[in-house]
DNA sequence: GCAAGCATGTTTACACCGACAACATTCACT
DNA sequence: AGTGAATGTTGTCGGTGTAAACATGCTTGC
């Protein structure tokens, strides 16, 4: 799958986003991001133990490099679930973290290397770090426009953002690695419902004391 | 430290603990727990690479005992921050999941591999899994009670502790992982003030539909 | 059109790791 | 005292990350 068109031998023709894409499969075969190999990777794809390091400095390179896919992937996710409702900003917080969510249950092997298991220095790693940046606004932005609408209580918004990312990354974390006993698909959906409400509720300006 | 009275060489005394404490040592030390080598461990405590099988069947043995000291501990955290406040169930909540987080800090090793890396698989082991559920038994304990006094909303307790847990879970990661741009004493309370506040807030019955 | 240089892939090598087996030492119990 | 069980050691094997030396094929200037 995804090979390159002429397969030639020698040369690979798109080596990187293969060894990519082949990491994420063997992560999603053993739902575990920490004992992945790269030299299992580089089987794989069917290209020798020491072809990877042409085009990644080292393992935690090609981790990196998935994760800030994922970032990308799911900063669309983001994004769709905030267009989802325009006008009421608490909608838009709800959508935003139901996108969080569903992103992580549609991509767990991204979502495992992006916060799961090596936590990739992402100061060491820029452009990944400006993925994650650019993902986390999308909700304090909408925390901001909900202060400003009065509907969500006051505060530094960058705080309250932190608490909604805390609910959903720690939502998407349990869900992901099975630590919840459910596993219907309405009962999760469900779940994910009642916690984004929750959150709104709990941020909301009812709240304020 | 934690040296067993006696070394008179060969048999060390008491080299099961001693190894849990060189376990977590390291991981400390490294801030990972995904890259620890049980040889590494045999030498920090001075003791063959071999060793540490006759106390544990693997790697994962004894990360699974790491992990399972670390609950009694969370529950000990977790009794307390609920003894705080014996009448009102919403404090009782709060304090419950102040104290959660505040286990993680005060003991990120523990919590890292009772969730972070590796996700000892709890169903292997019996009496790991027992001592996670009895933690996350608390947080039920505290809501259903709250649900009788109609201080929190109607619904499934064991849903609303997921909301609950997954909160405190997600915010305790991202603290431990220092992937928030904060590193203030007083600004990480705050912090966990205003999440847990949000929480019954976004739990309580006032939210009600 | 072709040779030089560069990108990309391979082979070989080394240190480290988890795990097992065979052996050594000490403890506990009779 | 002596014997078996518990505990620790040494040696070994296959697997891993990564670096160096080498091979191959693309590409670009003449």
């Amino acid at each position: 799958m995804s090979q390159s068109p002429h397969k030639t031998s020698y040369h690979h023709g798109d080596l990187r986003q293969t060894l990519i894409d082949a990491a994420l499969g063997l992560i999603a075969d053993k739902r575990d991001a920490s004992t992945l190999s790269l030299r299992e990777v580089a089987r794989r794809v069917g290209v020798s133990h020491a072809a990877p390091y042409r085009h990644f400095a080292d393992k935690d390179s090609l981790l990196a490099a998935v994760a800030e896919e994922g970032f990308h992937i799911l900063n669309g996710y983001l994004q769709g679930g905030c267009q989802k409702a325009p006008a009421d900003p608490l909608r838009q917080l709800q959508g935003s973290g139901t996108a969080y969510i569903q992103f992580a249950i549609a991509h767990p092997s991204h979502y495992r290397v992006m916060f799961g298991a090596l936590q990739v220095n992402n100061t060491a790693v820029p452009s990944l770090n400006t993925a994650a940046q650019e993902a986390f606004a999308v909700m304090e932005k909408a925390i901001a426009s909900g202060q400003t609408l009065d509907k969500i209580k006051a505060g530094e918004p960058r705080q309250l953002a932190w608490v909604a990312w805390s609910l959903v990354h720690g939502l998407a974390l349990l869900l992901i690695d099975h630590q919840l006993p459910i596993t219907a698909e309405p009962a999760i959906a469900d779940l994910i419902e009642v916690a984004t409400q929750s959150l709104i509720y709990g941020i909301g300006s009812a709240g304020e004391q």
